[in-house]
DNA sequence: GTCTATATGGGGATAGAC
DNA sequence: GTCTATCCCCATATAGAC
């Protein structure tokens, strides 16, 4: 034969494997749609195109596959935000500065990745350990965050009035919150995130 | 015997029957902490007292418990919302009146209500078909709130270059978030609410 | 109104073939 | 890296006793 020398045909199944990315990309959907209690890793191999058992292959148990989604959708959404801030010049007064940071946030969850929209939606229904997993990355997320507020409030372009705690919490939940209603195939999340930055800066007073 | 008239003693078994309400107390409280597919109707039942089986003399199915307290959810924070504006005096602005159904609704969440909480936690993780039938009530709050901002967008109260659905959607989404990390044993609903009345309002530019 | 007992299916997880 | 086969447990739901 004229390929004896070979001991596998490529032409034969072309079909790459899945991996560990292909499941953790699959599942990260699956729970970002469903939730966490919903999902089974039946589904989940379904979904990628494995039997269930083959999934042991690359994760140790279900909720080594849902700390990993957690852990990466944190880290999408905060290089995401960090780099906004950081593009900006360093003339740029606080609306320019939180504009591209409240934009950075939400393309991350409607636009960009699955693992951070998933980790918004799942966060408060994985057991406890699961949850203490995943609070570094939040936490260091969360920082950003504050760390950013406190210093346009230090420069008074801020309220000195309201709790930078507080207004953080408003506000990604508020960011958040969009994807119970947010419709990908029809909505323009740059849009919204103008007008979402228009109204914690500016108010809804006329 | 003294008390042979009696077919039942009340000192035998002082433990009243948990009954249709005995459930969805519990079942509300148990779906808002862990999400709707991490329940089981065992841990309903060991919650309440009762045995699994017993369940079904009050309701057909699980999703049957799911949608009456969905239902039950809606309803009750909307009738808070509902006369907290009505109380208002008519010449009350807009500042008194929307933070008067801020405060009902956030307290309906974080302290009135285990079914109006559980609503917003698991609603999106339920079957299209209980999703379905809570639709019609969420259509009517939802309206009851687009009315309002609308009406006091048309006397020039609200700047006219916001889009009421969304403004709704996004005050909603804000107030409906701090289930995820609001302590009733530490925080203050109530002072909650006029913060985030605050914010709404007059933004957070200085 | 609640109990016990049970039917049936799907869950996470493991072992070993290929 | 994926498959098949299987274990054991827990899920929803039903039937009939009390």
């Amino acid at each position: 034969m004229a390929d004896a020398g070979r001991t596998k045909k490529k032409t034969e199944t072309p079909r790459s494997p899945v991996g560990r990315k292909g499941v953790l990309d699959v599942a990260a959907r699956l729970f970002r749609d469903q939730g966490y209690g919903s999902v089974s890793l039946r589904k989940i191999a379904d979904a990628a195109g494995i039997k269930a058992g083959s999934i042991y292959y690359h994760f140790g148990s279900k909720d080594e596959i849902v700390e990993a989604i957690l852990d990466e959708g944190i880290w999408a959404v905060h290089e995401k935000m960090r780099r906004a801030v950081a593009e900006q010049a360093d003339t740029a007064g606080a609306p320019v500065i939180l504009r591209a940071a409240i934009s950075a946030h939400l393309r991350a969850l409607l636009d960009v990745s699955d693992y951070s929209s998933a980790n918004v939606r799942i966060f408060g229904q994985v057991p406890q350990s699961v949850r203490d997993a995943n609070l570094p990355a939040r936490r260091a997320y969360e920082t950003e965050w504050d760390d950013l507020l406190a210093r346009l409030q230090k420069k008074g372009e801020l309220r000195a009035d309201v709790d930078v705690r507080r207004f953080r919490l408003m506000l990604i939940g508020a960011l958040n919150a969009t994807l119970e209603w947010f419709d990908p195939s029809r909505g323009d999340a740059e849009a919204l995130a103008s007008a979402y930055a228009d109204v914690f800066l500016n108010g809804m007073l006329e």
